[in-house]
DNA sequence: TTGTACGCGTTATCAC
DNA sequence: GTGATAACGCGTACAA
C-alpha cells in the first residue's frame, strides 16, 4: 500500500498529455476537446487522483482560508455565530481555520501569526483581545463582530434599535419604572448602546428608570446572589409600582427569572422581563422569556459578503490601499413572549 | 506599499547566508553560531519577516492541520467539545479546519475531499453521517467521538456506567418506579448504552420500570407537549408511586421539569429527575438538575492525544497499516442538585 | 558550520 | 487547443 499520491504528473504520463493540459482541465475546461476532456476525467477515477491544494496555493498564492477567532463558545450567540459562518463555506467556499480565543492579547497575536502563516486571505474576529488598530496593520481583509470597530469594517446588531425596542414594550406593558442591570461597558464597544438606547428612550418618555450598575459575570451561583440582592433593592424602593427590568442577555435574564420564581412561586405581576439575544435559553426558561432577537444568520452573511467583497479586492487590483471601513447594522426583531403581558 | 513578501531568499541576500542556513535557523537553530543566530535574528526583524508555511507544507508534506466535522453547534455538548478541541492548540500546535455537518452524506463527503485536498494530517469525527467503514477508507488517521466506530478509533463516555449511576442515585431516593424517556436508538451508537444501563439496572436491583419511547426533537414547544402527555400517562399509571425520571439529556431534563413545574407550581415529590451532560442548562433550570456529567474537557484531550500518536506513527515508519482502533472510554461523573433529594 | 542543487504539486507565461 | 519552462517558498540530501 504505497501512499504515492497520484498527481498532474501521472496524469499526463498516463493520459499522454502535459501537466499544463492537466490543470487546465481543473481551471479552465472549455479550453479542451470534450473529447480530451472525457479522457483525461477516465484517467482521474482510474488512477484515483485525490486534488492536492497546496501546490495550488504556492502557485496561486490564493488558499481559500479564512480565520475565525473566537472568545468563546460558552455562549450560544458565540457557538451560533460560529455555526452559521461555517455554514458559508457552501455560498463561497472558504475554509475556516478557527481559533477560540484566550483573552490574552500575545496568545491571541501568536494565533494571528499563524494564520498569517497560512496566508488566509481574510479573518473574522468576534474576540475583544486585540485593537482593531492593531487588526487593521495586518494588512489584510477584516470583518469584526460586535465588537469595538474604528478600524475595521464591521458588522453589528443595531443594539440601540433593540434597546429601544425592548424599553418600548416595557412601556406598552404599562411599567412604572424601567430598570437595566448591567455593567458600564466602554463606549466603542457595539453593545454599549443598549445601555444608551435604554437611557435615551426612558428620558424622552420621561419614564422613571433606573440603570443599575452591577458586572454580571457567566457564573450562575454568583450571578444569582447578586440579583436577589438587587430584586431586595427594587422591591424596596420601588413597592407597589410596575417593575419593567431590560437584561442585556437572556442567560441573566433567566436568572433573574428563576430568583423571582423561586422567591414569589411564579412571576409576580409587577415584574416584566426582557431579555437580548434570543437564546434557547430564552424559550427554554421556566417562563418563556421576551427577548430581543440577534439575527445571527444574517450577520454570519453580512460579515461573509463584506469579507469576501474586499478579499476579492485585494486580488484584482494592485494597489488598492483597502478603502475605508464599512461598518453595516443589521436590526434586532422584538420577540414577546410571557413574561411581558402582550406584544401591543 | 507593495505587498511583496519577504522570503529566505530576501533573507540570505541581506545577510550573506544562504537560503538553506535561514531555513536551519528556524528547524534547526543549534546548529548555526550563536552569533549568526543573533545576525539572523535582527534581519527578520529588520525585514520584518513574515513566517510562510505553504512553502514547508509542500516541502516537507507536514501541515499540521487537523480537520474536524461536528454535526451541530446548537447543542452545547457539541459546542463545548470544538471548544476543548480547539484549546488543545496550545498543547500540539496542530490547526483545525472546522466544518458543521449537513447530516447530508454527500456534502459530508465533499467536506472530507476538500479537508483530504488540504492535506489534512488527520480527522476528528464526532458527525454521525458517514460510516465509520468509510471513514477508515480514506487512509488517514481518524478519531471519532460519541458515534458509530466499529472502524475507527474513538473516545466516548462511559454511557452505560452513566446511566447505572443515573439509576442509581433515583433508587437511592428510594422511587418506587425508575422512567427512560428516549428514542430507539441503534445499537452501534454508543449513547444506546444509556438505554441499555437503564433496563440492566432495574432489572438487577428488581425496580419497576419503564423504557418510554418517544423520539424527542429540538423543538421546545413539541417536546414540551410529547412530555406532558408523558406526564398524564404516568400519573394515571403510576399514582401515589414515587417516579425517578431518567432523561437521555439535559435539554430534555429541562423541558420536563417546566412541565411539571408549570402543572403543579414545584417539582412534586413523586417525581425525581436526572438528566445527562452536564450542560449549562442543568445549573439553569428552575431546579437545579441533577445530571451525570460527561467529562467533555478529558474527551477532547483524549481524543487529540490518540489521533496525534496516529498521526505521528504515518510519519515515522514506512508501512505502518494503521493499526487495529483504540477505543477509549471516559467515565462520567454523577452530579446531584435538587431535583434529586440527597445524594446518598 | 555552511552552501549547492533539487524536489514538493500546481499555476502562469509564453510559445507553437 | 496544447506544451515546455519557469516560478511559488521552503526542506533536505549531499558536498564542502
Amino acid at each position: 500500500m504505497k501512499k504515492k499520491k497520484v498527481t498532474f504528473e501521472d496524469i499526463a504520463k498516463y493520459t499522454n498529455f502535459s501537466k499544463t493540459t492537466i490543470s487546465r482541465y481543473f481551471n479552465n475546461p472549455d479550453s479542451l476537446t470534450l473529447e480530451n476532456q472525457e479522457i483525461i476525467a477516465r484517467a482521474l477515477k482510474e488512477l484515483n487522483y485525490q486534488e492536492n491544494k497546496v501546490g495550488r496555493i504556492l502557485a496561486s498564492g490564493k488558499t481559500e482560508f479564512v480565520g475565525i477567532i473566537i472568545p468563546d463558545l460558552y455562549f450560544h450567540y458565540y457557538s451560533e455565530m460560529l455555526n452559521q459562518l461555517l455554514a458559508t463555506y457552501e455560498t463561497y467556499g472558504y475554509k475556516f481555520l478557527v481559533f477560540a480565543g484566550s483573552s490574552h492579547p500575545d496568545v491571541e497575536r501568536r494565533y494571528i501569526r499563524e494564520l498569517l502563516a497560512y496566508n488566509i486571505e481574510g479573518m473574522i474576529v468576534l474576540s475583544h483581545t486585540i485593537s482593531s488598530e492593531e487588526l487593521a496593520s495586518y494588512g489584510i481583509p477584516i470583518v469584526t463582530i460586535e465588537r469595538e470597530d474604528r478600524c475595521t469594517c464591521s458588522v453589528n446588531t443595531d443594539n440601540y434599535m433593540g434597546a429601544v425596542q425592548a424599553c418600548s414594550l416595557l412601556y406598552r406593558n404599562k411599567c412604572d419604572v424601567l430598570i437595566h442591570i448591567n455593567g458600564d461597558i466602554a463606549p466603542e464597544i457595539p453593545s454599549r448602546a443598549r445601555i444608551n438606547g435604554f437611557l435615551d428612550f426612558c428620558r424622552e418618555h420621561q419614564i422613571a428608570h433606573e440603570w443599575v450598575l452591577k458586572d454580571l459575570s457567566i457564573d450562575y451561583e454568583e450571578t444569582s446572589k447578586i440579583l436577589l440582592e438587587v430584586v431586595d433593592y427594587l422591591n424596596q424602593k420601588y413597592p407597589e409600582r410596575k417593575k419593567g427590568i431590560f437584561m442585556p442577555n437572556d442567560t441573566h435574564a433567566n436568572v433573574l427569572l428563576n430568583v423571582l420564581v423561586r422567591k414569589y412561586g411564579t412571576l409576580p405581576p409587577d415584574y416584566r422581563i426582557i431579555g437580548f439575544d434570543n437564546s434557547p435559553i430564552s424559550r427554554e426558561a421556566i417562563i418563556p422569556t421576551s427577548t430581543v432577537g440577534q439575527q445571527i444568520e444574517t450577520i454570519a452573511a453580512s460579515a461573509m459578503e463584506l469579507l469576501v467583497s474586499r478579499m476579492n479586492e485585494q486580488k484584482k487590483r494592485k494597489p488598492s490601499p483597502l478603502s475605508e471601513p464599512i461598518h453595516r447594522v443589521i436590526s434586532p426583531v422584538l420577540i414577546p413572549r410571557e413574561t411581558c403581558d402582550f406584544a401591543g
